[in-house]
RNA sequence: GGUGAGGUAGCUCAGUUGGUUAGAGCAUCGGAUUCAUAACCCGAAGGUCGGGAGUUCAAAUCUCCUCCUCACUACCA
């Protein structure tokens, strides 16, 4: 740490409150944030660890109503089931808080209210749909609609799950309300914008400052800042009833955008934590601020966050973002909805007591520079030949020597040969060199050098054969399991942040204090005559059967997912809507891709009526020369549209299956002619 | 299509400002050993550094082109 600054405000990104947390958020930051914490706690520096569940936002709205439930009750449920996880894996918060209490919203009230007195916010009115049944607007997940991209029914407002792709409201087709079933009108609403545009030359120039940031970090906040028209402003408010009112005069029924109320939630669980001295935290020039994320939420820590807190003026930014990428399961994305996850509280049972072997594994694998994969078989390998064979066998294999020769009393150390001042020499050099990848928050790197000081106690025992030597120099094997176990107590110190449950195990079974980190600098913790407690295993291996037993549990979710998924029929309708549809046969006589597009060919369809182009988005499944002459049904009367420039006539007819995969509908008999009705 | 990040041994990853036979862990094979959870220790094998072209005395490292993966983003009436 610079010498500048005289403490650490940690946070991790807050959780939110809808489902159990898995095996990614755990790698991607959480782990991370704890290892950092627990070290510079280990050194003794000032550092507060900030974290709590984000309860707010149009999800949990929906999933209570789905429930039938308040929105309340879910995240009570989750906050719990969060808040257990992260205690069952010891990541060391020193509050878990939420964002639906009252600390928060008086303070995310307040932070709006400061904005909003300095003129920063710029009020805008924009059309967003409202159900006039409901009596309210509608959030973009309480739309649902038919997926223009891939035609899933089921598609949300702001993002089709099938196809995974992004949408507006208003880009959905028979767009519904699932409030009330009824089909939404666009109505005038004033919401507060962010003005980011205005703001990027100060968030420019931040970056600029951070440019040790990682290159994932700081390459994706240059693609934000350096894409077309650059920043764009962001509605900071919302039409709903679930989140913290705007506190301001004409907002009623408005709320505080998630994203704008979610960060604030560390300032609100510090002054929670600290209610007296918080403002140290938050205000002084000399706390170093960091934020540990996964990638997906880099654009609002390293943008808008620290946007809102530049814009308040009191507080202090972001020092670092070392956000980490993706992590895969067996070769998939993770994913909550199509239950491809390993849920952090199903391991807790299934793995009871071993905690450290998935922190130990996430990290040493952890998406520090990549998506990365996990995989069980890596779990049992990591866990049988590094854990077990290594760091496990060492300690074992010292604390059964020293129990057979000496009782269990540490031996006093007689003379040090070459080779033992050169070990004490290296052992000497662990907690600097570990130190040093943490600070740059290499954790992968710091994991790895703690494993080689458990090699180099494998080494010396292997080099130096205390069991043979037993026979003829019995003064000699004094100073050998001396330093095998000044080793051991060494590696109880230096494998804290990491493995904190083996580390508490290790000082018990060395019958030792917990000690800090300076004190793996010293070669001699462990003062001769101590009598140590008697061994037991630190890592049990980890056979064939148990790992089967979790693929067959995913095997099972994957069987579930391809399982034909027929989506529920829509609402009635009248035979006078259905014959407004002016349905024909059609041949495509000519077809091509429109250029700088994935998915879009134009194709010219001969229409019985007429030849029209019609451009539709079905190239990811038919290439352009295979489909000439094929016959399909097209939509005639629907208004045209420009589609990248073509206008486009008609809408030709597709059937999706559940794989979101596209075929022609058309009229099976040979040389139907074009321009027949469908009806 | 645009932007960003990646593509290095069977697997997971390091490779600083271009410089001697490209590194580590795990897995594999051989040897040694028995204190230890058949674990440890020693050794070997394994890579035309995604592909192509260029700059240079010298390129995994710089430039250009191209292919693949991931993320964000655009097009589907």
């Amino acid at each position: 740490m610079p010498a500048t600054y005289k403490r650490t405000l940690v946070t991790s990104a807050l959780p939110y409150a809808n489902g159990p947390v898995h095996i990614g958020h755990l790698a991607g930051c959480y782990l991370p944030s704890d290892i950092f914490v627990r070290y510079k706690r280990s050194k003794g520096e000032d550092v507060i660890f900030i974290c709590g569940s984000d309860e707010h936002g149009v999800p949990i709205t929906i999933k209570a109503k789905k429930e039938g439930v308040s929105p309340q009750d879910v995240v009570d449920k989750y906050h719990k089931m969060m808040g257990d996880a992260f205690k069952g894996f010891g990541i060391s918060f020193d509050i878990y808080s939420r964002t639906s209490n009252k600390v928060h919203h008086e303070t995310a009230s307040d932070f709006f209210k400061t904005l909003y007195d300095k003129h920063v916010f710029t009020e805008e009115i924009t059309e967003q749909y409202y159900d006039t049944e409901a009596k309210q607007f509608l959030a973009d997940r309480y739309i649902t609609g038919t997926c223009p991209k891939c035609s899933n029914p089921n598609a949300y407002g702001d993002q089709c799950e099938k196809c995974g792709s992004t949408l507006s409201a208003t880009d959905l087709i028979n767009p519904q309300s699932t409030l009330s079933g009824s089909k939404p009108v666009l109505k005038e609403t004033k919401n507060w914008f962010l003005p980011l545009d205005k703001l990027q030359p100060k968030i420019q120039s931040y970056l600029d400052q951070h440019k040790d940031w990682k290159t994932n970090v700081y390459g994706q906040c240059k693609s934000w800042l350096d894409s077309g028209e650059g920043l764009q402003p962001r509605a900071m408010t919302r039409d709903l009833n679930w989140g913290v009112p705007v506190p301001v005069k004409g907002a009623e029924g408005k709320v505080l955008y998630v994203w704008f109320d979610a960060p604030i939630g560390y300032i609100s669980a510090t002054k929670e934590l600290k209610p007296d001295t918080w403002e140290l935290y938050w205000k002084d020039k000399s706390t170093r601020l960091i934020h540990f994320i996964g990638k997906d939420n880099i654009v609002f820590h390293c943008i808008i966050f620290p946007s809102m807190l530049m814009e308040h003026g009191d507080y202090i930014l972001p020092d670092n973002v070392p956000a980490n990428e993706f992590l895969n399961l067996e070769g998939d994305k993770i994913s909550t909805s199509r239950n491809w996850a390993v849920w952090l509280h199903e391991y807790l049972i299934d793995f009871k007591d071993k905690q450290d072997v998935l922190r130990y594994t996430l990290c040493s694998n952890a998406p520090e520079t990549k998506d990365n994969d996990f995989t069980w078989a890596d779990f049992q390998t990591k866990n049988n030949s590094e854990l077990v064979a290594i760091l496990g066998n060492f300690v074992n294999r010292t604390l059964v020597l020293t129990h057979k020769y000496y009782n269990g009393s540490v031996p006093a150390p007689e003379t040090y040969t070459k080779e033992d001042l050169l070990i004490l020499e290296q052992l000497a050099s662990f907690p600097d060199k570990i130190a040093s990848a943490i600070e740059q928050f290499k954790f992968r790197e710091a994991l790895a050098e703690m494993m080689n000081l458990a090699r180099l106690g494998n080494k010396y025992l292997a080099e130096t054969e205390p069991w043979k030597l037993i026979k003829s120099d019995e003064i000699r094997v004094k100073t050998i399991m001396n330093i095998a176990l000044q080793i051991t107590c060494n590696l109880a110190v230096v494998c804290e942040p990491f493995l904190p449950f083996t580390s508490q195990k290790l000082f018990g079974m060395l019958n030792m204090p917990l000690l800090k980190w300076h004190s793996a600098k010293q070669t001699s913790n462990m003062a001769a005559g101590h009598q140590i407690n008697k061994e037991e295993l630190l890592f049990a291996k980890i056979e064939d059967p148990e790992i089967q037993l979790q693929i067959d549990k995913l095997a099972q979710s994957k069987s579930v997912n391809t399982a034909t998924v027929i989506p529920p029929s829509k609402p009635e309708t009248s035979f006078d809507e259905f014959s407004k549809m002016d349905i024909r046969t059609g041949t495509i006589l000519e077809a091509e891709r429109v250029p700088k597009t994935d998915k879009l060919l134009k194709l010219k369809i001969d229409t019985g009526i007429d030849t029209r182009t019609v451009v539709s988005g079905i190239a990811e499944w038919y290439k352009p020369e295979e489909i000439i002459g094929q016959q399909v049904s097209i939509l005639v009367n629907l208004a045209p549209r420009k589609i990248k420039g073509i206008e486009s006539r008609g809408m030709i007819l597709m059937a999706a299956n559940s794989q979101g995969e596209l075929s022609f509908v058309s009229a099976t008999k040979p040389a139907f002619n074009n321009g027949s009705e469908v009806k």
